[in-house]
DNA sequence: GATAATTCAAGCGCATACGATGAAATCGGA
DNA sequence: TCCGATTTCATCGTATGCGCTTGAATTATC
């Protein structure tokens, strides 16, 4: 009996989920040090990026953008007030809603370009905008077919 | 004073930390209802595959492979053990290192190729590796980083 | 051969992340 | 108007993930 021609199993190294997964604890590690001279953690940081773009959304909205349901992001939200960074209280229009704004202390912050720092660190040079664009488009296409 | 040209700050969808961190929450959810079959988790899976590039490796070695610390490990690695895929036991030549071993339970599942079933799911065709490799260089460049 | 330094797994506290559920507010049809 | 369905946020339980510390075992040094 001929030998397989053993179709090389792919090494742990190669596979994509594993590469993002961590590609994500690497990113996590890389801001930890700059984070936390200011209080925050990554996914609070997240968050402040989120309201930077748009002030003052729901829970629901903000949710959708970060890929968080309310019961993560909640508790999330209410170290970002309690740090001062944010503010939350019930819409009037509709009290089911909670609205969250970022103070002149989370604002403020956005001058920092923390973002910037991180860049060199990445190593991708002209093409991370290639590899933005693919990752973002590879998360768009999973999430669209957990819809079906 | 003229109205400064706008650097055009990127938006949230831009930011290459963003993309990662909302793809790997898009993995575990496309491999959750895959897995929970199973009866795994995202991790314990992951966890597996680097025992089945190589079995009976150490607590370390494998918190390596995966970037996780033993802290983390551990109880993972404990549910794996009561669920009946894996084996832990004290290396005799060296008592403080438990090596982790596959039981035939463990092996098997290896041929259920549950990767593949996600290939068409990430719609990236033939860019799969490139972006697979650019992943990987990241998590690398980033890992490296740290170490300065 | 005793002691100090190192290594390694494990325990603890805190911070995500998710499914299931609950509670309050709103909406919609009869 | 009234009552059930829906929406929205919050709570609870479970599972990672990390920094810090602990305790046991090995190695290095004298």
């Amino acid at each position: 009996m001929t030998k397989s021609p053993a179709p090389e199993r792919p090494k742990l190294g190669e596979f994509l989920c594993f590469a993002v997964y961590s590609a994500n604890l690497a990113f996590g590690r890389a801001y930890r040090p700059i984070l936390e001279k200011l209080g925050l953690t990554y996914t609070q940081y997240v968050a402040l990026v989120a309201l930077w773009e748009q002030d003052d959304q729901t829970v629901g909205e903000l949710g959708e953008k970060m890929f968080l349901e309310s019961n993560t992001l909640t508790p999330i939200l209410k170290k970002l007030e309690q740090s001062g960074f944010i503010e939350r209280r019930r819409d009037p229009a509709d009290e089911r809603q909670v609205r969250i704004s970022l103070t002149p202390k989370g604002s403020e912050l956005r001058s920092h370009e923390i973002g910037n720092e991180l860049f060199d660190a990445t190593g991708l040079g002209d093409s991370f905008f290639d590899v933005q664009k693919s990752v973002a488009k590879l998360r768009d296409n999973l999430m669209r077919s957990l819809g079906d």
